[in-house]
DNA sequence: CCCTCGATCAC
DNA sequence: CCTCATATCGAGGG
């Protein structure tokens, strides 16, 4: 048992971070099993030429070759192309299938579960574990064994005090990984990560910690917390140097969904607003489509609008009273695209891609609704401790 | 204080 | 050459 140095009466949480490995491209392996030792691309093609789109997965055997997520499919290509290598399109509701099977027996077995990504989970286990770090790679391997039998996927687990330290640690070894760091392990185990290893720094913020000579998370720990906000604003800087210090005190809660957004990518720019209508039609559909699986209204219509040249634009409504209309969705959408294009005056328009997201959620059943209502005023009686710090 | 928009992250 | 979905924050305007 672990004792908070703080206070000897609390102990720690004890907090298991959950990744399936090279997630849709394990997937593809499974389905496939004779693709297992070839190099295995899984790409989201955009159909405006047979090559065009992106790389969304790859498996450990394409990545020796350069190939990563993100990546245009025409690149990933080029870098295999001495290799027997597969290309396959992606197939979210098979992925999505495995994830749920997966992520099942967690959900089941954990005090509290919270669903993070298709590939990617969060589970309370301290009264599970009696807070006893000892007996954290057991448990451990037991959920291991399990997601092999019932799905054949292997995964890579982070154990930590907190969110943090778990989500850092499972990225620490992969894949099919057990990394444990107990709470007197932390300082050091954060001192010695890299200040990208932690979540909500990227590429942008490490150049903008690094214009302040911040370079390690060291030194992010003890830098001065009035010039990080200067740099971060409030809530980022506090964050931050958190994070740096191994500190996290986010609950693990269930997920609420606060957006559901489709956007697609044209065959070809479009330039005709006439011709943009119905696929904002469709658009509308499909989210209002999800929106009525989950129960829930909306508040809030945001439309996007990537340009010929990659620039993006956005329009939003915000209503004055939630709505499951989906011809209100329609007309909010057409007229918020009109909006943005007038607003930003693109005479000749090129348009490359188009979005619809729906916000400001809530549940439309009235039971959920007061539920809800308690949910919130709970949360807010404890903010400092309890208000999500993620960026 | 609310609304809107862009930036950033990361999948 | 350039996907898709989501969450959060901060700036700026009103």
């Amino acid at each position: 048992m672990f004792k908070n140095p703080k206070d000897n009466n609390i102990v720690s949480r004890l907090i298991f971070h959950l990744d399936l490995d090279y997630f849709y491209a394990q997937c593809e392996e499974i389905r496939s099993p004779e693709l297992r030792n070839h190099p295995l691309v899984v790409c989201v093609y955009s159909g405006r030429n047979p090559d065009s789109g992106v790389v969304s997965t790859s498996n450990y055997k394409a990545r020796e070759f350069g190939v990563k997520s993100g990546m245009p499919i025409k690149i990933a290509k080029s870098k295999l192309a001495n290799e027997d290598a597969e290309f396959l399109p992606i197939d979210m509701s098979y992925y999505n299938h495995l994830s749920i099977l997966a992520m099942e027996f967690v959900r089941k077995i954990a005090d509290a579960y919270e669903y993070v990504g298709i590939d990617e989970c969060y589970a309370d286990f301290s009264r599970y574990s009696g807070s006893d770090f000892s007996r954290a790679r057991k448990i451990a391997d037991f959920i291991k064994s399990e997601i092999k039998v019932s799905t054949n996927l292997t995964c890579s687990i982070g154990v930590g005090p907190n969110k943090l330290v778990a989500k850092i640690a499972s990225n620490f070894q992969k894949p099919d990984a057990i990394t444990i760091i107990n709470p007197q392990e932390v300082k050091a185990f954060i001192a010695r990560c890299d200040i990208e290893d932690i979540p909500g720094i990227g590429p942008k913020n490490r150049i903008k910690l690094e214009s302040s000579g911040i370079e390690s998370v060291s030194h992010l720990a003890k830098f001065d917390l009035f010039r990080l906000k200067e740099l971060f604003g409030y809530k980022i800087a506090t964050y931050l140097q958190n994070a740096a210090r191994g500190i996290d005190d986010t609950p693990i809660r269930p997920h609420v969904s606060k957006q559901i957004g489709r956007i697609v990518t044209l065959k070809n720019d479009v330039t005709n607003i006439e011709n943009i209508f119905p696929i904002l039609s469709s658009l509308s559909s499909l989210v209002y489509d999800t929106l009525m699986t989950r129960q829930l209204s909306f508040k809030t219509i945001i439309v996007r609008v990537v340009l010929h040249n990659l620039r993006q634009v956005t329009c939003s409504r915000n209503l004055k009273l939630s709505s499951t209309s989906i011809e209100e969705l329609q007309n909010i959408a057409r007229s918020l695209f009109l909006e943005a294009i007038h607003l930003h005056s693109l005479s000749f328009l090129d348009v490359r891609r188009i979005g619809i997201t729906l916000s400001d959620l809530s549940s439309y059943t009235g039971q959920n609704k007061i539920l809800q209502y308690f949910a919130e005023g709970s949360r807010n009686g404890n903010q400092e401790s309890n208000k999500n710090n993620k960026l």
